[in-house]
DNA sequence: AAAAAAT
């Protein structure tokens, strides 16, 4: 137990010159892939790293894997509607001599019949995505070591840290053995669905641990004890009911952060995801921690590695080229609210259900409340999301939405990140994602997360930015330059061609 | 003071 946790504790083979072929990743054989483009250990964390990491990312080796997108369209591309998600590159850095092969079919992960078939008849999965079959290699190797994964978008990752705990779950055992800390109640109850389905077959108990009924007054002491064996929830929950004793840690043995770059940011849920983590660790040395997200800016890349047990392993996507493909973006100049209120009106509620579901975002509750009253006083049908809600009301609109019973779905930032929803194929910003700190810049972090609420596994999506000040286009210029990306202008906000010929370009109409 | 979570 304690030795799994040491820098050398690695496996007792340790051949100092085998280490490049021994730690490498290897992609599937199935396909032809000369254009493939493999670059080996000479490239270690491009970012500057002080003397603190020397001795650890010595061993550490850096592979970058790169699939061209022809080699992909000529093989196997059954559905020509769909990028593929898949055709950028993932840097993988490997510690220690553990050997790692690509998974290139679910079966070659050993996991059980009973999760293969969730895979195959519930989720209806055919192979893994990238992000999958090169993480859950590592998830679910011994040993088990620490990962700290970025993959984009869409891409499959909650599948990676769903199966890592199911297949990690040792059925005798009738106590939490996973637990998974999400931003949002939304999140967790999401992601507590996903894992339902997938495991609909293993038996494995699972259980939500979100603040529960607002509605009456706070009886929600009474709550009790949880004896499931996978736990997903929000900080201060968990915390609670871990300092009650009602959630025990003693058997625990995978955590997963979802949005990890969040959960553990200091303007996130940094203590409280420490302190959970810490009161793990403690009972628990050899417990395993996974974390996860589509962002992890520079600051929290460099302290989530410190964090975690010194022999983990990392999978880290380039910003530029972290958008997504599928989704194209564009700018759209507004002088005032009112010439915003009147475009979503006039030029995207106007083209009704065609467009599928639209997800338009705000950065205050105030600004959303301001919205919903416009847009329903002009007789349209949305609903909006945000936390001053209670949870039955936020339960029940987000049901309505992902049951497809609304269309239109305003929302602050609490369904920015995670919130999957494959119908969702525009975004709106209605307000542009500034840092609160310093209202001049853009929060890239969380502008990627808001758009990529639309082509979700690689589905084409569209997104409309509204700008409407100055300050406002310096920050989308920020952004072009922080992605790499060039965000086009639709040259009139009043002009129906040029929506809709931005629109059809994007694949919408 | 913000989004969110929770006290």
């Amino acid at each position: 137990m304690a030795d799994a946790t040491g820098p050398s504790a690695a496996p007792a083979t340790s051949a100092e010159t085998e280490k490049k072929t021994s730690v490498g990743i290897v992609e599937p054989e199935s396909k032809p892939q000369t254009a493939e483009i493999k670059r080996w250990g000479d490239m270690v964390d491009d970012e500057e790293q002080p003397g603190d990491t020397a001795s650890s990312s010595d061993d550490k080796v850096v592979e970058e894997l790169k699939v061209d997108k022809l080699a992909i369209d000529d093989s196997k591309k059954i559905n020509k509607f769909l990028d593929d998600p898949e055709d950028s590159s993932i840097q993988a850095v490997t510690s220690g001599d553990t050997p790692y092969t690509s998974a290139a079919t679910f079966e070659d992960l050993n996991l059980s019949p009973e999760l293969l078939k969730g895979l195959y008849v519930e989720m209806k999965f055919q192979k893994p995505s990238k992000i999958q079959a090169i993480s859950l290699p590592m998830i679910l190797t011994p040993p088990y070591k620490d990962l700290i994964a970025q993959a984009h978008n869409g891409s499959g990752k909650t599948t990676c840290f769903v199966l890592g705990m199911l297949s990690r779950i040792n059925p005798n055992v009738k106590r939490p053995q996973a637990l998974c800390i999400c931003p949002t109640r939304e999140l967790s109850i999401q992601n507590l669905e996903v894992l339902q389905k997938m495991g609909k077959y293993t038996g494995i108990s699972s259980e939500c641990a979100v603040p529960m009924d607002s509605g009456n007054n706070d009886r929600s002491r009474s709550r009790p004890p949880i004896f499931a064996q996978v736990v997903i929830g929000t900080p201060g929950t968990i915390k609670r009911l871990m300092s009650q004793k009602k959630l025990s840690i003693i058997d625990m043995q995978v955590l997963v952060f979802d949005e990890a770059d969040h959960m553990l940011a200091k303007d996130g849920f940094q203590d409280d995801s420490l302190r959970i983590m810490k009161d793990i660790e403690r009972l628990n040395a050899q417990c395993q921690v996974l974390l996860f997200s589509a962002t992890f800016d520079e600051t929290v890349k460099n302290f989530v590695s410190r964090i975690v047990r010194k022999d983990y392993n990392q999978l880290f996507v380039k910003k530029e080229e972290l958008s997504l493909d599928s989704v194209k973006q564009y700018k759209v100049y507004c002088p005032n609210e009112v010439t915003k209120i009147t475009a979503i009106k006039d030029r995207i509620l106007e083209l009704g259900e065609s467009l599928g579901q639209t997800i338009i975002f705000v950065n205050t509750k105030r600004s959303a409340g301001m919205l919903h009253k416009a847009l329903v006083d002009l007789g349209y049908e949305v609903t909006t999301i945000h936390g001053a809600l209670t949870h039955e009301d936020r339960d029940k609109i987000v049901k309505e939405f992902k049951d497809g019973l609304t269309q239109v779905l305003i929302s602050t930032d609490v369904l920015a990140r995670g919130f999957d929803q494959q119908q969702v194929n525009l975004v709106i910003n209605y307000d542009l994602p500034v840092k609160y700190e310093t209202p001049s810049e853009p929060h890239y972090e969380v502008y990627l997360h808001r758009i990529g609420r639309a082509g979700r596994f690689g589905r084409k999506g569209a997104v409309f930015n509204f700008v409407m000040t100055d300050r406002d286009m310096m920050i989308m210029e920020k952004i072009d330059k922080y992605f790499g990306t060039k965000v086009k202008e639709v040259p009139s906000w009043n002009s129906e061609e040029d929506f809709k010929a931005a629109l059809k370009e994007a694949g919408l109409l």
